[in-house]
DNA sequence: AGCACGCCGACT
DNA sequence: GTCGGCGTGCTC
């Protein structure tokens, strides 16, 4: 039998799968992990069995042995990686690791062996590491592994080096072990391995051991106990136990536990009730569900209209179905309240499933989801690859964030993810948001998708009053502060009548940056075209891309001139604003004070709980709980998203601004909002400042139609990257030619298509590496994506852009 | 990407 | 002669 697998050792450019003859006895499923030699030097290396079929051993490698017992994933996860591979131009092996949790690979670990040829110890060695190497493992009895041959030869380099050279030598050997990074936790369990009356009978006759005894009779009356438990109550030592177990009366087994923290849940005043406007929405979503196919849904509803509750009352129906339902939320940090709420709806059917879980926990959690025992996911974008049995159900919260794209690669999109899950397990995908993306509202419109939409707010709040204040004419008249003198007023006004201010800053790249006062210069990174940040924390500089860091220089790096701290961070605008009102307290939020995952909660409910008056701080404070006594929001520079050159600029902003002004006035009193900017006229400030969703999405859909724009054109981009510049440029050129040459074939052939560039990136260099790009415009259909895939591959084997590598992006980010 | 193979200059 | 440099081609 030959089997057909993932190997991952491939790279992009020979990813496929490869047969390797089965040896008898040995019976692999599919979705099984095998260990497989690999390439000229038979390398072990970890594959996944695709497929097994009939075949003859020709000329094939033999499966060396199984890693796994019982499958890792199905078949339609295997379908799910070939999607990820085909859409986001990755290996297979890529595709399988983004989508398990990290606690089911091997990590290894190498063990070098001196082998019977010792012919060196006659022979003059020149050099020396290798020597030392030889006589170290000698002294070990002839091998040792990898951890202690590091500690002879301490420089990385020089023991490659030295390893190679013996093995080429043939005078040791190298072998690999894979072992799991991550153990199922299991608890060691107790239960009785005699009849009650024998042990009954020895526990009366041990009355030298009474703790034996006691252990015994505890043990009689209720049969099975975990270890722990068993110690605790009756205060004897594990030893004890181990003991009896030897003895015969009793049988210690390792039973699995699961890690996994717990959620408080609220108390609920009652039965959950849906307005009229929700139950329409929640009757029609349910109707699509049980529908023969189900599709995809937006439920468009302004803040406050409860969107929440609909999703609960879907999941409930769902799971009565005996479905499984998938909750994705875009940051899980920020919405603590949510999941207390869902706690108390649905209890430990709950799993969570997110980044900043512990490994093990994050483990344990994908499988309760597995198992079948968790049926209510809820999780952040990873969260999309849980292996869901009958899942019935996938809703995105606030489909419109950049956080459910991923920023590594793999870089996929939650979105087209869950809709691909969707569309093959018969799932209904809720697209939820108060500003739908501008796609997503297009297919909506367009019918692709359902549309269900809340109009009212709950309590039907006013609007807040929103003025836009002209930067220009602020600088005009001498003020060079961070802040207008119209909302430095507002900022007093809003203190004396014990309300709160929340000011806004979007800091973007390299706000807080050590600049010379003489020259103007500001120190780089030695290995990126970057500006080098500087952290007060610490007194260091750092630059963003590569890590690198240095303690912050104190002269000029070039003219030796003094150095000063620039920018508009957060913290310069708290010290202006302490300078202008020296007696107010200010309260900052930015990834500075943030770190842990609850300290964003801590910092609100300080806000909250001890009335500070202003509360400064990065996108974060858009987000999160009500805050009723926030009356008044700034928005310190609105400009600095509007011209980020993204096409999805105007949308970035309108939604910043429409949850930042949405901010104010919460409770009773009305609330007032502020947005500074250089450009006060430009239209999308003044329909954010509306809040005026339609008229923006009216606006915004007639400039990517003309632009060619997502959703009726794809931007893709095409890195290349390498040391040297002049390769980098001249294999994008080529790319770019023959790209070009491609799609003058009819089959290719599209109106509208043009492939820009090359043109350096946004960071023009990283970690010594040049970065050049293409920009793709066009629909980017099946046929275009596997030309593209093959090219991409083709430039990989070609041996002229040795050095240079390309990789590509439909309609991500531009850095 | 890694690894072997092969061809060529440098040192013992 | 042998060691090690790097260009080339392949991965079941």
């Amino acid at each position: 039998m030959i089997a057909k697998i993932a190997v991952s050792a491939a790279t992009f450019a020979i990813d496929k799968p490869y047969s390797y003859w089965i040896p008898e006895g040995m019976e692999p499923q599919v979705g099984i992990r095998v260990m497989v030699p690999f390439g000229k030097g038979n390398k072990r290396t970890e594959g996944i069995v695709l497929a097994v079929e009939a075949g003859s051993a020709d000329g094939l490698k033999t499966v060396d042995r199984l890693l796994d017992e019982a499958p890792l994933v199905t078949q339609e996860m295997l379908k799910l990686a070939a999607f990820l591979r085909e859409r986001y131009f990755c290996t297979f092996y890529d595709a399988i690791r983004t989508m398990l949790p990290a606690g089911v690979w091997f990590r290894s670990s190498d063990t070098y062996r001196l082998t019977e040829d010792r012919s060196w110890q006659e022979k003059e060695i020149r050099q020396s590491n290798a020597l030392k190497i030889l006589q170290f493992l000698l002294d070990c009895g002839g091998e040792a592994p990898d951890k202690l041959v590091a500690g002879v030869v301490e420089d990385e380099a020089e023991r490659e080096k030295a390893l190679q050279y013996l093995a080429r030598k043939k005078w040791i050997v190298d072998e690999t072990q894979f072992s799991r990074k991550l153990g199922d936790k299991t608890e060691k369990i107790v239960t009785l391995a005699a009849p009650v009356e024998e042990v009954m009978d020895y526990a009366s006759r041990c009355m030298r051991a009474p703790m034996q005894r006691s252990v015994l009779e505890l043990m009689c009356g209720i049969g099975s106990v975990s270890v722990k438990e068993l110690c605790y109550f009756t205060g004897a030592k594990p030893a004890t136990v181990k003991r009896l177990a030897a003895l015969g009366y009793l049988e210690l087994t390792d039973k699995p536990v699961l890690r996994c923290s717990q959620i408080k849940p609220v108390k609920l005043d009652g039965p959950l009730v849906l307005n009229e406007e929700q139950t329409a929405a929640y009757d029609g979503l349910r109707g699509q569900m049980m529908g023969e196919q189900s599709g995809v849904a937006l439920l468009y509803g302004v803040t406050g209209s409860g969107k929440t509750s609909v999703y609960i009352r879907l999941i409930q129906s769902c799971l009565d179905d005996g479905k499984s339902a998938m909750l994705l939320v875009p940051e899980i940090a920020l919405t603590p309240q949510l999941l207390s709420l869902l706690a108390a709806y649905f209890g430990d059917k709950i799993a969570v499933l997110h980044s900043s879980l512990a490994a093990g926990e994050r483990y344990d959690q994908w499988k309760r989801v597995r198992s079948g025992e968790a049926r209510v996911v809820v999780g952040t974008r990873s969260a999309v690859f849980a292996p869901c049995q009958n899942l019935g159900l996938i809703i995105l919260d606030e489909e419109q964030e950049h956080s459910y794209k991923s920023e590594n690669a793999p870089r996929y999109a939650a979105k087209e993810v869950a809709i691909w899950r969707g569309m093959k397990e018969q799932a209904l995908v809720v697209l939820g948001s108060a500003t739908p993306s501008v796609e997503t509202m297009y297919h909506a419109k367009n019918g692709d998708y359902r549309l269900y939409t809340l109009k009212s707010r709950y309590g039907d709040k006013p609007l807040p009053n929103v003025q836009i204040v002209d930067m220009s004419e602020e600088i005009k008249n001498g003020n060079d502060l961070v802040f207008s003198y119209d909302l430095l007023d507002a900022i007093g006004d809003t203190a004396k009548t014990k309300k709160q201010t929340i000011l806004f800053l979007n800091r973007r790249g390299n706000s807080r940056a050590l600049a010379c006062v003489d020259c103007g210069e500001t120190p780089e990174c030695p290995r990126c075209s970057a500006r080098l940040t500087y952290h007060s924390a610490n007194e260091r500089v750092m630059c963003h891309y590569c890590g690198f860091s240095q303690i912050a220089p104190q002269r000029c790096p070039t003219c030796g001139g003094p150095l000063k701290r620039i920018g508009t961070g957060t913290q310069k605008a708290q010290e202006e604003l302490a300078q202008v009102f020296p007696n107010l307290e200010i309260a900052r939020m930015d990834s500075d004070t943030v770190n842990a995952l609850n300290t964003h909660q801590k910092i609100l409910d300080d806000f909250k709980d001890k009335h500070i008056p202003v509360l400064i701080g990065t996108q974060m404070v858009a987000k999160g709980l009500n805050l009723p006594d926030v009356t008044l929001v700034g928005v310190l520079d609105a400009d600095m998203s509007l011209y980020s050159g993204s096409y999805r600029a105007a949308e970035n902003t309108f939604n910043m601004l429409t949850q930042v002004v949405g901010r104010a006035g919460r409770g009773d009193a009305p609330g007032r909002a502020v947005i500074q900017t250089m450009v006060p006229k430009h239209k999308v400030l003044e329909l954010a400042a509306r809040q005026d969703y339609d008229s923006f999405y009216e606006l915004e859909i007639g400039l990517r139609r003309v632009q060619n724009c997502p959703p009726f054109g794809d931007l893709t981009t095409i890195t290349f990257v390498g040391q040297e510049e002049a390769r980098v440029l001249h294999g994008a050129a080529k790319f770019r030619d023959s790209l070009n040459a491609c799609l003058k074939m009819p089959e290719y052939a599209q109106e509208n298509a043009a492939v820009l560039g090359p043109a350096p990136c946004a960071v023009p260099k990283i970690n010594y590496n040049f970065r050049y790009r293409l920009t793709f415009k066009c629909k980017m259909n099946r046929p275009l994506r596997q030309l593209l895939a093959h090219m991409l591959r083709q430039f990989a084997k070609d041996g002229a852009n040795r050095g240079v590598s390309a990789f590509a992006d439909i309609n991500g980010f531009e850095e």
